[in-house]
DNA sequence: TCTGGGGTCCTAGGACCC
DNA sequence: TCTGGGGTCCTAGGACCC
């Protein structure tokens, strides 16, 4: 195989950068077809907060097969339910199998993937457990196939365009994830990661679309906006509203009159719409935040009820902070009423911790405010993460170092971290109230906002600010 | 047919500091 | 005492994504 030089019209192409987005089909669903080859080829519906044999839940992902059917993905279960009956119970024609999601399962089958991806690239981004961003400009080249076969089954739409060697590196990428774990991938090259993403979308599944520099334009135009990665329904309405359908309206629209309506994301959209993206693909970061949700089964307002589901919706999420090595020092909550109101609150320290306890009851403080209210779903989260192994603040004034003696906590690994975690012994006898104090002591820090913290009755902050 | 769970980023307004 | 401007941090909400 030989290739061309870079003729005028392609001189472009020669320092343009190779982004490749590697999106999984259906991955959740390939996933269970891994284990359970008997579901190759059937409607396929895994659902989030679904278990065999139950109405409740959302799917999570649908077969190619199911959505046939008019399955999509976030819609409830008993919906799908209603068009696909489910297979192990019916002998009716358009049947379905559901299965419940297996986070664990999935992210083996993922770091398999990703391993495989860190090998054919230098830069990658890990968006999701099933998509990611590559950047592999060293690795390949836009120059010209001569294969001297004209239409050797090109797939990126045009017949006439010349195959690029960037395309067979992608082709390479996607087979070896094909071969190696054995599920599907659908693959976007294009110079920059916002068509790359629109390109593996372009043609799923099992797609592989090639997006030269040269042709940015004319591929991203005639594209409903709706396909721009940031578009959605809300933006689509009101861009719809201004006379703007298609990504080159967007892209010849008027920037003081996007800036007007949404503000510098305004100007973003026309600049994605024009395929101009110079960002840069840099590797995953720390998680920002981690949170834990759940829904009850039916809208409720008992108070026990709900104290109970956050006190362990607080206890998951502080062991998997834990888990991996987070500090936080923001705790919040999101309460969702009904129709579907969400409403957060949420508390800061004056510093990061690790400390359950105080997870779960700057929480349940937080819920105070809701006793009453009917609720159908509760979360908690922790938030202003920090990874170093840094100090802690420490209730009573003393820094971590002096009790790094103790090892109050080894269980976790948290001590050969190099800190110790005071939180156990600390906190276990802790009343609510000397919590909050302790909270509300810290409006000398010039950060928390006394207002916005549950009033509890008080005094007694003296004996806690007074090791200052 | 009412809607699961886990995230990110942005904006606006208020408190506070210099 | 009044006034202004710039900057940061915090909370809450919203839009979006997978």
């Amino acid at each position: 195989m030989t290739f061309d030089a870079f003729t005028d019209a392609d001189s472009d192409d020669a320092d343009a950068r190779i982004i490749l987005h590697v999106d999984m089909d259906c991955f959740y669903a390939s996933c269970e077809r891994l284990r359970e080859p008997a579901l190759r080829g059937e409607p396929l519906v895994v659902g989030m907060g679904y278990e065999a044999g139950e109405p409740h839940g959302a799917v999570a992902t649908a077969s190619y097969e199911a959505r046939d059917h008019g399955i999509e993905s976030a819609q409830p279960i008993s919906q799908a339910l209603a068009v696909l009956p489910r297979a192990a119970e019916t002998n009716a024609d358009p049947a379905c199998h559901y299965r419940s999601v297996d986070l664990d399962f999935y992210e083996e089958v993922a770091s398999e993937l990703k391993e495989i991806l860190h090998d054919c690239a230098d830069v990658v981004r890990e968006v999701s457990i099933d998509e990611a961003y590559l950047d592999v400009t060293d690795r390949t080249s836009w120059g010209l196939v001569d294969d001297g076969d004209a239409d050797a089954g090109s797939d990126d739409g045009g017949a006439d365009d010349p195959r690029t060697i960037a395309e067979g590196y992608a082709r390479h990428v996607k087979q070896r994830i094909s071969r190696e774990v054995g599920v599907p991938a659908s693959v976007g090259v294009a110079p920059n990661m916002a068509t790359a993403k629109i390109a593996s979308d372009h043609d799923k599944p099992d797609g592989l679309t090639v997006v030269r520099p040269a042709e940015v334009a004319a591929f991203l135009g005639p594209l409903p906006v709706a396909a721009i990665h940031g578009v959605g329904p809300v933006t689509e309405r009101e861009l719809a509203e201004l006379g703007i359908e298609t990504a080159s309206d967007l892209a010849a629209a008027d920037p003081t009159v996007l800036v007007d309506r949404f503000g510098e994301r305004g100007r973003e959209l026309i600049a994605r719409a024009r395929g101009d993206d110079d960002r840069e693909v840099t590797p995953t970061g720390r998680p920002k935040s981690l949170s834990r949700e759940s829904a009850f089964t039916e809208t409720t307002e008992e108070p026990a009820a709900k104290r109970e589901r956050v006190s362990a919706l607080a206890a998951d999420v502080a062991a998997r902070a834990r888990s991996r090595d987070a500090m936080y020092q923001t705790v919040g909550i999101k309460i969702v009423t009904p129709p579907f109101d969400v409403t957060t609150r949420a508390s800061s320290l004056s510093g990061p911790v690790d400390d359950p306890n105080l997870v779960e009851s700057i929480a349940l403080e937080l819920l105070d405010e809701f006793v009453d209210a009917p609720v159908r779903k509760l979360g908690v989260r922790v938030s202003n993460l920090s990874f170093a192994a840094g100090e802690q603040v420490r209730l009573d004034g003393f820094d971590a170092a002096s009790l790094a003696g103790e090892s109050v906590d080894d269980a976790n690994g948290v001590a050969a971290a190099g800190w110790a975690d005071p939180a156990p012994v600390e906190h276990a006898v802790d009343t609510d109230a000397q919590l909050t104090d302790w909270i509300d002591d810290e409006s000398d820090g010039g950060g928390t906002d006394d207002t916005t913290q549950p009033a509890t009755d008080d005094d007694g902050q003296s004996s806690l600010g007074s090791f200052d």
